[in-house]
Parts: C-alpha cells; sequence; structure tokens
RNA sequence: GGGCGAUUAGCUCAGUUGGUUAGAGCACCUGCAUGACGCGCAGGGGGUCGGGGGUUCGAAUCCCUCAUCGCCCACCA
C-alpha cells in the first residue's frame, strides 16, 4: 500500500506500473496449471518492418481488456508476444534503409564491410549478409513495438515472446513443411504462376488485388481461309504468345472456324480455333485469342484444351533476346528485350504499318491483378513451385475446412461469411514458396545426376532433429558441402517460404509443438485467436489448413475479429492520403488508460474512427476513478460494519445488477458492452450517491458504519470491474488501500446484499429536481432550501422514505415533506443573505 | 457483377426477442467556489432515427427497394 496522494494525476502512471509488473512478474504465465485452468490466446505477430500505427493498438488493447477479465476470472492466462520479422516487408526495408540489394551470387565474405547506416544506393550484398541486415533492423523494430506495447500496457508474459524468423519458428515451420510433403499434403510442380516481375518472386492467390487500369480495346485482324477474323485485346504484345483464338460453342457467328485455323498478323503463326463455354459472346468480338499467358483464364483454357506454352515474357518482365523457335518469319528484333509496356507501344505500331488494326484503339478501364505490395501488373509464368493443398482443387478438403469454419466461434458471427467466401472462391491450392531471401528456406535438396541434371522428383529431406536447416549453405544429409553443384552431388532448394506459411503455425509455434510436450499439451488447442478482418483469408485460414492436417482439429476455439480504424472523418487511413495517425504521441497527450477506454468503445467488428473526444472522455473517466477513490477513502471506508441502510443496499443491488452485466458481456467477448454497463453505474455512483451518502458518513453510528462498509464494497467492486479497460488508473487506486495488483484479484461477484433499486433511483430524481431548483436561481448547489415537497406515486414515495434524511442532508433542505400524488418538486429557497 | 457491415442530435456512438414522451458523451448555451475532482459540478437547448414503399393496433427495430460510405470477393479476351 501507499498513500493517498494529496494530488491524483494519471501523470506517469504507465511508467510506475509498467515497471513494477515486470518487476513483480505480475503477468508471469504459471506452466503448472492443467489445460482446464488456462486460457491461451494465439496473440497476432505484428509485422515489424510497417510502422506503428492506430490500428496496431485497437485490437490489441481490446484483447487485452479480454485477458485481463480472464485472468481475474481465475484463468492462467498464456498470453505470449511474437514479432512477425521474416518476408519481403522487412527485406524491402532493409534495402531502402541500408540502401542494398541482395545478390546470392556473391560469395559469403564474413570480413566484407556491410553497411551499418542507413544510405542511399543500390550496394550488392551477398545472401548472408543481407540476412544479417534484415535481423539487424528488425531487432530495433521490435524494441520500438515492445515499448509501445508496454506503455499502452498489455498484460503478456513477455517471457514467451517469440519471432517468425528465430530459430524456434524455422524448426516449426520446417518440420510442419516435411510432415505436409510426407503425407502429400505439399508437393512441388511446373505450373503457370502469378509473378511479379519486380521482386522477382512467385506470389499466392492470397496476396493479390485487383487495381483498376487504363486500357484499351484492340480490334486485330487474324487470316483464316474465309477472310479476316477480327479479335479485341488490350494486351496486343502478345499475339507471339498466341496459341489459340476461342470462341463460344453456341455462338452460330463463329461456328464455322471452329476446327480450323488461323494466322496471326505478324508473325503468320498457325493457330487453331477451338469452342470453350467460357468464351463470353457479349466480350469484344466475341472471339479471343488465348496467350500463353495474358491473363488467369489463358491458363484455364490452356490446362482444358491442351495447348503448348509460347511464353516470349521472361521473369524480369521483359521479352526474350532471341527469336522464339516458333516464330519463322516476323519482326521479332522489334520487340526483343522490352518491357512488356514498350513491346505493346511498338507491335501496335507495325500492326498499323501492315495495316492488321482496324480502327483507333478503344480506352477502357479494367480491374488488373497486381500483387498487393508490388507497383506493376503481374505476368504469368511456368516455374516450378511448391504448393500446400488448401480445398482450391479438392471438393473434400474444402468441404472439411468450411467444416472447421462452422466448429469456430466467430465473435461477432457476421465475420464468418467471409471466410466461407474465400474457401468457396479458391481456385488453386497454396503457392508457398517465394524467390526470396529472409524467410524460412525450404528444407529440401536435390541429387544431381552424374549428367549435371537434377533430379528434382527425388528431393534429399533432413530428419527432423537437425531442423532448423539452411539448404543454400547446409549440406544434404550424407553429402558433403564440396559435392554442391558437382555431377552425384547435390543441390539446395534455393527458395524461401512465403511469411504466412510460419505464421499460419503460430499456435504451434507459441505452445511448443514437439519442442515442449509438456507447454503444449498445458495449451493447445489455443483458446482465442484475436485479428483483423483483413487477414481472415490468410492468417485465419491458413492456421485453419494447417492444424487441421496435423492435429485434426481447429487451432483455437474462438476468434474475435476487430474493425478498422478510420480517420476522424471516417475515411480509411493510408499513407498517400497522409491522414495516418500515430499511437505514440496520442499515448503521450491522453495516457495508455484514455487510449484504452478508446479502443474499448469500438465494438467488436465495428470500424472506429479515431476520435479524439473519446479518448479525452476516457482520460476523465480515469482522473475520476483517482479522485472519488481519494474521496471515499478519506470518508473513512471499509472501516467495517454491516450494511444497513435501504439507500445503501439499493445501491449495491444496482451495482451487483451492472456487474452482472458485464460480466456475461465479458463471457461472450463484448468487451464495449461490460464497459458501458460499469461506466454508466459509476458515474451514477459518484454523482447520485456519494453526494446522497456522504454527510451520513461523516457522523457516527449505525448510519455512518453502514455507509464506510457499502463505499469500501462498491469502490473495491468499482476499482476491479474497471480495472480490464483502465489498468493503470485502477492499479494506483488500488494501490492506496489494498496490497498486490488489482490485476491479480478476483473479478467482483455479486456482493448478496438484497436492496430495492428504487431507492436510490427516487433519490437520485428528487435531488436532481433540487439542483434543478437551485441552478435555475442561480445559487450554489449548498445554498439552504426552506421547504421542499416531493409528490411521486405511492410505491416511488415509500421507497424514497428510506431516504429521506439523506436526501435532506445532500440538499441542504431544512423542512422535507413527502407525499403521494402527481409527480413534482416543489422547491422554496432561502432568502439570500444580504 | 456478387457479398458483408454501416447510415439515429453539429460530432462520436448506445438503443439485444417491435411496446409509454428515442438515450449518452463531446461540442454549444446558462449557472455554481462545494469537505475528492475547474482535466470539476449542476442545469438547458438540440433528432420527421438516409429516401421511398410495405407488414402491424403499434416500426429506429421486421420485409422490399433505392441511395451513400467502408471492406471483401469476381475469368483482366
Amino acid at each position: 500500500m501507499s498513500p493517498v496522494p494529496d494530488k491524483p494525476t494519471l501523470d506517469g502512471l504507465e511508467r510506475k506500473w509498467a515497471a513494477r509488473w515486470s518487476a513483480d512478474g505480475t503477468f508471469t504465465f504459471d506452466r503448472t496449471k492443467r489445460r482446464a485452468e488456462i486460457f491461451s490466446i494465439d496473440t497476432p505477430p505484428p509485422t515489424v518492418s510497417g510502422s506503428l500505427h492506430m490500428g496496431s493498438v485497437f485490437g490489441y488493447a481490446q484483447t487485452d481488456a479480454i485477458a485481463r477479465y480472464r485472468r481475474m476470472r481465475g484463468d492462467e492466462v498464456f498470453y505470449p508476444m511474437g514479432w512477425d520479422d521474416n518476408g519481403l516487408p522487412t527485406e524491402r526495408r532493409v534495402q531502402n534503409f541500408y540502401g542494398v540489394r541482395c545478390d546470392p551470387t556473391i560469395p559469403y565474405d564474413p570480413d566484407a564491410p556491410i553497411p551499418d547506416a542507413p544510405g542511399d544506393g543500390q550496394t550488392p550484398v551477398s545472401r548472408q549478409a543481407f540476412i544479417e541486415l534484415c535481423h539487424k533492423l528488425t531487432a530495433e523494430d521490435e524494441q520500438a513495438f515492445e515499448h509501445l506495447w508496454r506503455t499502452l500496457g498489455l498484460s503478456v508474459d513477455w517471457s514467451l515472446t517469440y519471432a517468425t524468423i528465430d530459430d524456434r519458428s524455422r524448426r516449426v515451420a520446417q518440420r510442419a513443411f516435411l510432415r505436409n510433403l510426407a503425407r502429400g499434403e505439399a508437393y512441388a510442380t511446373d505450373a503457370p504462376t502469378l509473378w511479379d516481375i519486380d521482386f522477382q518472386s512467385a506470389v499466392a492467390q492470397a496476396e493479390l488485388e485487383d487495381r483498376e487500369q487504363q486500357s484499351a480495346y484492340h480490334r486485330v485482324a487474324f487470316r483464316g481461309s474465309a477472310g479476316p477474323v477480327f479479335i479485341e485485346t488490350t494486351r496486343p504484345e502478345l499475339i507471339p504468345s498466341c496459341v489459340a483464338l476461342v470462341a463460344n460453342p453456341d455462338d452460330d457467328r463463329y461456328r464455322p472456324l471452329v476446327g480450323g485455323s488461323v494466322r496471326t498478323p505478324l508473325f503468320d503463326v498457325e493457330v487453331p480455333v477451338h469452342a470453350h463455354p467460357l468464351a463470353d459472346p457479349e466480350k469484344g468480338s466475341g472471339i479471343a485469342m488465348i496467350c500463353t499467358f495474358g491473363d488467369t483464364t489463358d491458363v484455364t483454357w490452356w490446362r482444358e484444351l491442351d495447348l503448348p506454352v509460347r511464353t516470349v515474357i521472361q521473369r524480369d518482365g521483359r521479352f526474350q533476346a532471341t527469336r522464339p523457335e516458333w516464330l519463322a518469319t516476323g519482326p521479332w528484333e522489334e520487340l526483343a528485350g522490352k518491357t512488356a509496356k514498350q513491346a505493346k507501344r511498338r507491335i501496335v505500331e507495325l500492326l498499323t504499318e501492315s495495316g492488321d488494326l482496324e480502327g483507333e484503339p478503344r480506352p477502357i478501364t479494367h480491374p488488373v491483378k497486381f500483387f498487393e505490395k508490388g507497383d506493376r501488373p503481374l505476368e504469368i509464368v511456368t516455374s516450378r513451385q511448391w504448393y500446400i493443398r488448401n480445398g482450391g482443387r479438392d471438393d473434400a478438403l474444402r468441404a472439411a475446412l468450411l467444416a472447421r469454419g462452422e466448429e469456430l466461434r466467430w465473435h461477432p458471427p457476421f465475420m464468418k461469411v467471409r471466410y466461407d467466401h474465400w474457401v468457396n472462391g479458391l481456385n488453386g491450392d497454396w503457392l508457398i514458396s517465394r524467390q526470396r531471401f529472409f524467410g524460412v528456406p525450404i528444407p529440401v535438396w536435390y541429387p544431381v545426376r552424374d549428367d549435371g541434371t537434377v533430379d528434382h522428383d527425388e528431393p534429399i529431406v533432413p530428419s527432423e532433429i537437425d531442423l532448423p536447416v539452411d539448404p543454400s549453405s547446409d549440406p544434404a544429409p550424407g553429402y558433403d558441402e564440396s559435392q554442391r553443384g558437382k555431377p552425384d552431388g547435390f543441390i539446395g532448394d534455393p527458395d524461401v517460404m512465403d511469411t504466412w506459411a510460419t505464421s499460419s503455425l503460430s499456435p504451434q509455434i507459441a505452445c511448443g509443438w514437439i519442442d515442449d510436450d509438456d507447454l503444449f499439451e498445458r495449451t493447445f488447442p489455443m483458446d482465442l485467436r484475436p485479428q483483423g478482418p483483413e487477414i481472415i483469408r490468410t492468417w485465419l485460414f491458413s492456421s485453419v489448413v494447417r492444424a487441421n492436417f496435423e492435429h485434426g482439429s481447429l487451432p483455437w476455439r474462438d476468434t474475435t475479429i476487430n474493425g478498422w480504424v478510420l480517420d476522424p472523418d471516417r475515411k480509411k487511413m493510408s499513407k498517400s492520403i497522409g491522414n495516418v495517425i500515430t499511437p505514440m504521441p496520442l499515448l503521450e497527450e491522453f495516457g495508455a488508460d484514455a487510449i484504452r477506454y478508446w479502443a474499448c468503445r469500438g465494438a467488436p467488428g465495428t470500424d472506429t474512427a479515431a476520435d479524439k473526444n473519446v479518448m479525452k472522455v476516457g482520460r476523465r473517466l480515469a482522473i475520476k476513478v483517482l479522485n472519488v477513490s481519494k474521496f471515499v477513502l478519506g470518508l473513512g471506508a471499509g472501516a467495517g460494519g454491516e450494511v444497513t441502510e435501504a439507500l445503501d443496499r439499493s445501491m449495491l443491488a444496482q451495482l451487483d445488477a451492472a456487474v452482472a452485466s458485464a460480466t456475461s458481456a465479458l463471457d461472450a467477448y463484448d468487451y464495449t458492452r461490460a464497459l458501458d454497463a460499469i461506466e454508466t453505474f459509476f458515474w451514477h455512483f459518484c454523482d447520485d450517491y456519494v453526494e446522497l451518502v456522504k454527510g451520513r458518513a461523516y457522523n457516527e453510528g449505525a448510519g455512518a458504519d453502514s455507509a464506510k462498509a457499502a463505499l469500501a464494497l462498491a469502490l473495491s467492486t468499482l476499482q476491479r470491474a474497471l480495472a480490464p479497460f483502465l489498468a493503470y488508473a485502477t492499479e494506483e487506486a488500488w494501490s492506496w488501500w489494498k496490497d498486490g495488483s488489482v490485476h491479480r484479484q478476483p473479478w467482483p461477484s455479486p456482493t448478496g446484499i438484497d436492496g430495492d433499486p428504487l431507492v436510490l433511483d427516487a433519490a437520485a430524481d428528487a435531488l436532481a429536481q433540487v439542483r434543478k431548483a437551485k441552478t435555475e436561481a442561480k445559487v450554489s448547489l449548498r445554498a439552504p432550501v426552506d421547504e421542499a415537497r416531493v409528490t411521486d406515486t405511492a410505491e416511488r414515495i415509500a421507497a424514497l422514505r428510506h431516504a429521506e434524511s439523506d436526501l435532506r442532508d445532500a440538499g441542504a433542505i431544512a423542512l422535507l415533506t413527502l407525499a403521494d400524488g402527481e409527480p413534482g418538486v416543489e422547491v422554496a429557497l432561502a432568502p439570500a443573505a444580504p
């Protein structure tokens, strides 16, 4: 306990109590508890390579309120934090920050200088040096995040922190992958893949976004035996890639052509004309050219019509330098080495000169697929990639994963349809390999045959005990490093896994799967997955996929999906608009409790504006907690005694109702409704009950004892009920009269004291009328009243009689009369003193 | 094109099975030195519940439709 200060303040509470919680191990997880006693939370590992923003604190503060509530309910809360530091965002940040670029062909030299300060330029560094820089920068970012989380007051056990690139995570990710591989759930195949030409990597369906782009239909003539056949295309530069034309089987205009062939303009390549139901008679001219590959429909046609591959665009987005073997004639040299954009411009000129372009290109706007973090449209290239089955090609698996979605308890429930839509809309398996560097390596090697060719069909895998491995620097089992790349030797798979292939295993990483069976048994499957709505299709879904394969269960029982944070004008915050609000200045201006309050006022799943006015209200509430605690303690609350007075029992009955309402709301993860119930009662308590009872409490005797006992009970209850939200102010006020942390106290249970809620309500209403009379007369609330006459229903008057003397005290009323009748209060003020 | 959510006072939001005169906070206005709180306290004004239909004795609440905002999805010829 510490003395009540003369002037309570919120300033400095974060620093004071964060240090104390850390020193006392207030939130340390006790791993001796049984599974039934534990509440485990699969905290989202934030991407540390980004800047901190309000969205970062919003969901975490809400989850922390739940965590603190569960802890007070007696659960041992398993609440680890992770950092998502692996992957492309980190690489990009490192490239920009240090001015470097990873060149895996450079051999690692431990003595080579590597930048250690911000720089610009494109200094090439070895793969290992690049990875070291990634580790270095993320370590700094992680400190900034931890500082923010500690200031905000997250009650995580910081000794349980993991990072998605650390040894433990790499071991889990590789082990899970190898088990997927052994069971046939992971496989590699050569197939057309969406490809980002800037990042030089394949990307997955979940990472796509459509962007509206300006384009134009070009009406181009193919030569048919019975005259020209016009197609309309937005990508005329792909004419050298054309492998067929396609029309709808029911389209009478083109039926005569189907089964025959036409010749491409400029290059004079003979291509067949096919029929396929996917061809839309309404689009363009109704007959389309199929190229390998212009878009994903091309891929479908190519596969279903069994067409050849004629790729001209390389992985860097440029047309290949050498003339493709299927182009016997035509102006290939005009296109070689050009980007798709440059080639389009040139080919339009060539088509115009040859007379194969009819009319002017017709401008349109249409959606084009981009990598969500990319700058140029995706191309489709054929490459060998690793996949994990996700139901995109398998109806039984899809149904099983949809059933997992049913089994999961969603808060709020409407978020579940996003999962269903995503799973139903999958059109392929999950592509997990990335041609990048800072990630978990695909843990396989391949034998090199005696002729120097690579045997991809017989991958060499490590034993689980040796994980994590890096096939780029570790030799394959049974081989010596000197055999790397040699005939009869081996090569390592050069790819890394996508970030989601690791973070989808966050429950397994956090709970110690295989590495710590004892912990795993006590924490998995977890209780709660809190997360944002935009990553249902990635993080949530992929986590369900992995747990379904590995454990035959859900990874957790419940999921809470938080809303989106909008700017004060309810616009989406984005860097380009420049309306991004950063949390640290707000934490300093209003205090952590105010920010926590703001976050918890945002209902589950509801988009919420970053509104300073709400933070101000939270700050006011926190200050009030300090002040009313000081006052109530100054009245001598807690001196013991029995609650005998009807007014006191009435207040406690109302308090019990508020707590009961908050309890059921929190059990359903509705922290907003809980906060509202307690907050509403709290102000009623301060403004009405404390005012009515303070006179009696100053006196002595049974009435005073009753008041003091009731005040102590209420104060203890309110401090505890507000603790999940106002973590600091409640802890501070609790320390003035109790030992131990309020956050380790039991959540309030009913006081068990019967009372009639009407007594306090009737007294508060009558007091309000007396106050109104004084305010309208523009006199002090302490001004004496000669006579007040309260009339009301018999029931309310009967209730009021129990609080008659308190009302007289609080209103400074000389003569108070109560009578049945029409509701009303007549107040005769004493004449003003001269 | 499809889906989900939102639309209530100037602003931010409650309003949980349809039921007396639709609530709160902020802001605004008018007051008040009061045993803690002036980062306070008391009181007040302010809303045809997005528009239009419908069901019902009765609709902010249920149904249909339209509009606006946000998010998600969709095969880009």
